[in-house]
DNA sequence: GCCGTTTTCGGCCCGACTGTTTTCAGTCG
């Protein structure tokens, strides 16, 4: 089986921490956690590039990482990652899990105490070992017990819809302080990556060390791990760290912009100053010692003759060249969706009746509806029993109103690749969504087959939640990406990008992909409550992320020109 | 380990905070 581009980057992520801890020249794992990113980032399977013989394409691929990357994606496999680790603890990895220990600190422990475990360094941080090595004292101590309590409780990331409210509820109090000018999200969070690892938060204001201290007492503040002048950082409860900066208001748009990232993307447009022979950092763009100003954001790209680029582009995944060019996309945004698709009633797994459904999708601006229940391998309906439901859709469309209902299913894709719903029902369907729920873990060849066999049925519309991932940890199966969507986008079936927050998948990184490949994409919400309507916000955020413009998504049409749409399509199909 | 119409060798982002230090190292973002 080959490596996904993830396990990819994590072992690349692994080899530069090995270097650091080894005290290796830090540039040398800079380029392991700079490749890491790459792949990480790709729109493409990289065993496709190997395969190709492109890798030393890729920017920050020389000869040897070239050569090393190219061994393990063949192979699964690298002689030089056994070669540096052979003298090492497995566990010593963890230890950089920890809370203010670095690979310095590793290297410290391990040299001078043969720590190699977060257990061994929890020993010797109870019995006061820790607290005797040079540079540390019993502060030092304490907090590395922090932290291992602290990732005892959690670990990793969070989910954008955790972190999103969070975020927005910090931001509403920080604004109204005493001396507060400006204020903004920052970080991934604003980026609207699907998980994030805690909350940044951007503030203008000339009474720093106050809004910091206000910060810290905030209601659901768990712990606080810094408080200055101008930075404070404090787990809130359920566990989510949030930091909070505070800067001059003349600088908050480089500010925003810097503390917004990516890394990469900040890496690129500093590169960019450079070169117009500036400076770009936190608190201003400088030419020599003057300050040009930048009210704003825009003003700042401005100045490079860029147009804005939103946040949920700012990956370095060609924005910048784009921008440069006037050629960015013009994002869709959530008003431009008018239909709800992928809503559960409580004909399934739902909570709602479909007529209550119908008065939420109404109260949110929708002007029409899917119901698409699953079907019965999923304990979902039945052949007879979506008959019986067609009726009482009928019903509900005569008495909502505003609102077209379209007869709707989630059907399951077999193992085999067939649908568990007969053909001569699935006529009667006005949308058809197919997904996979079982049999995740069949080999990538054979589970491609299965699913383009799926979306070769001609009442399938969409293919729902295509990798079957799980956030904030869990990875999709293993299949052809680029192999099922050129067979989406021949048959004319549209992709889902599914807004729930523990999916939000097609993956945005294969979005763009997807589009060059002639796709079209649906977002759908995969609702099963009323609450679950909101989702709509993070599923347009992934179509954001890859790029996507109106006329990409299916569900900015109209009710009659969406059935219209689908209606022509399966014409042509039958043809 | 990568990279180059300023360089094929010598750079590679940098500032805040903390704790341990009498001037700095480590971590983090």
């Amino acid at each position: 089986m080959p490596m996904t581009n993830k396990e990819v980057a994590a072992f690349l992520e692994r080899v530069g921490e090995i270097l650091e801890i080894r005290g290796e020249n830090v540039f040398k794992a800079r380029a392991y956690y700079s490749a890491a990113r790459t792949i990480e980032s790709l729109g493409e399977d990289v065993s496709k590039i190997v395969a190709d013989g492109e890798l030393d394409e890729l920017p920050g691929f020389g000869e040897a990482l070239t050569e090393k990357v190219s061994e393990l994606v063949r192979t699964g496999q690298m002689k030089y990652y056994d070669e540096i680790t052979a003298d090492l603890p497995e566990g010593i990895f963890e230890l950089l899990d920890v809370g203010d220990v670095g690979p310095k600190k590793v290297k410290l422990f391990y040299d001078k105490l043969g720590i190699g475990s977060v257990a061994e360094l929890e020993a010797a941080a109870r019995s006061g070992a820790l607290a005797e090595l040079p540079g540390m004292g019993d502060k030092s101590q304490a907090k590395i017990l922090a932290g291992i309590e602290q990732g005892k409780e959690h670990r990793g990331r969070w989910l954008l819809s955790q972190a999103v409210p969070l975020g927005e509820r910090i931001v509403a109090v920080v604004e109204k302080l005493e001396g507060v000018k400006r204020v903004s999200l920052g970080g991934s969070i604003r980026r609207r990556r699907e998980t994030v690892g805690d909350i940044d938060v951007l503030v203008s204001s000339k009474r720093g060390a106050h809004v910091i201290a206000e910060f810290t007492k905030l209601d659901g503040v768990e712990r606080v791990l810094a408080s200055g002048d101008t930075k404070g950082s404090a787990v809130f409860s359920p566990g989510i760290q949030a930091d909070l900066r505070v800067v001059e208001d003349k600088s908050f748009a480089t500010a925003l912009h810097y503390f917004t990232g990516s890394k990469e993307h900040n890496v690129r447009m500093r590169q960019l100053a450079k070169d117009r022979g500036w400076k770009l950092n936190e608190y201003g763009l400088f030419d020599g010692d003057k300050m040009l100003a930048s009210k704003d954001e825009k003003a700042l790209f401005a100045h490079f003759g860029m147009d804005f680029i939103e946040p949920e582009l700012r990956e370095d995944t060609g924005e910048i060249e784009a921008a440069l060019k006037g050629a960015l996309p013009d994002l869709v945004e959530s008003r431009d969706i008018r239909g709800a698709l992928h809503v559960h009633s409580d004909w399934s797994d739902g909570r709602v009746t479909i007529e209550e459904l119908a008065r939420e999708a109404v109260s949110h601006g929708f002007s029409y509806m899917t119901i698409s229940d699953h079907s019965q391998f999923s304990h979902g309906l039945d052949e007879k029993r979506l008959g019986e439901q067609w009726k009482e859709i009928d019903r509900v469309r005569r008495i909502a109103g505003g609102i077209d209902i379209l007869r709707s299913c989630e059907i399951d894709i077999m193992k085999d690749g067939s649908l568990d719903i007969d053909d001569e029902t699935l006529q009667g369907l006005e949308c058809g969504i197919a997904s996979v729920h079982g049999s995740t873990e069949l080999g990538a060849a054979e589970q491609t087959r299965r699913i383009i066999a799926a979306v070769s049925n001609r009442y399938v519309d969409i293919l729902g939640h295509p990798s079957q991932r799980l956030l904030p940890d869990q990875g999709g199966m293993a299949f052809d990406v680029e192999a099922v969507l050129s067979a989406c986008a021949a048959r004319g079936v549209a992709v889902e990008i599914s807004a729930d927050p523990m999916r939000l998948d097609l993956d945005w990184r294969y979005i763009k992909t997807a589009k060059a490949l002639g796709c079209k994409f649906a977002i759908g919400l995969d609702a099963h409550e009323k609450e679950h309507f909101g989702w709509l916000t993070y599923g347009v955020s992934m179509a954001r992320k890859g790029w996507l413009e109106k006329g990409d998504i299916l569900n900015t049409l109209t009710a009659r020109q969406f059935r219209e749409r689908l209606g022509r399509r399966r014409k042509r199909r039958k043809a």
